[in-house]
DNA sequence: TATTGTTATACTCTATAACTATA
DNA sequence: TATAGTTATAGAGTATAACAATA
């Protein structure tokens, strides 16, 4: 006779969707996406703002096209966000080479920056809180393979 | 003097973006989202055409608003789909009371669902190979928690 | 009164093509 | 010749509001 743990369903009731691994990282990627979303909102930021912010603040000097690359973000849609950003003083020039603009973080962006990873921590934080740091360590590695 | 299994970086080293559970997350999905469409595309489907095929072939006389419910689809927007897999001769009204339309699959529509599941659970199959069965159920319960 | 299907519409995100300037 | 930044524009996908018919 099969034995279950408890709290655990016979594997054929359970729907296709849900053991689908893409139907599932989508669907808590759309709901972790939508919480953060709301939560930057309050900084009057959208993700793809807070991100390049953010990276711009930890890597300074680096380009639109860099940047672009690393978020898969296409260099054409790259031009409004940078923009929105500079017209906010949040960043600005820094080394240009004639092509290349590097960019910078204001001392107001910097201090944005901070706020933006606190955010992004805490709202990490909440999520699968049950996981052990082991654990959670092996999560991240292991979708990291995913995309790279 | 501390030990570090090969292969792992220095916590400390690591961007603070590849710590981040949602941000990876978000990577992986979007890239399965990619591989995946591209799949589908050989049946001329988008993911959400498929998936909404699949679902009413596995439960006959589901409605529109009720598929929208289970997916995270607005209202309004399920009408053009539901109109496209009419037209194309996949879906017909099975049960209506007036106001909700069950829908059904015809007989090519769940010859075409049969391939959708094929080809998703192929795909599925490419995601996390290492990952024992054990794991893989883990997985999938852990992120079915996030969104639901 | 609440829900279903529906239409119209606006908004955001993303993709493509083309152009200029520079390495 | 390849790359960076830029512009304009088209296409998805998604969101809101409103309406008629029905429970």
């Amino acid at each position: 006779m099969p034995v279950r743990a408890k709290g655990e369903s016979d594997p054929d009731t359970v729907p296709f969707l849900e053991r689908q691994l893409g139907y599932q990282l989508r669907r808590a990627s759309a709901t972790l996406l939508g919480e953060l979303a709301q939560s930057l909102a309050e900084l009057d930021l959208r993700i793809a703002d807070a991100t390049i912010l953010h990276l711009i603040d930890e890597q300074p000097d680096i380009t639109q096209s860099t940047l672009g690359r690393m978020l898969g973000i296409k260099r054409a849609n790259m031009v409004p966000l940078a923009a929105g950003l500079t017209e906010r003083g949040l960043i600005e020039l820094g080394l240009t080479d004639g092509r290349s603009q590097g960019l910078r973080v204001t001392p107001a962006g910097r201090a944005l920056a901070d706020q933006i990873r606190a955010q992004m921590r805490a709202h990490d934080a909440g999520v699968l809180p049950e996981l052990s740091a082991d654990e959670r360590r092996l999560l991240l590695s292991r979708l990291s393979t995913i995309w790279k």
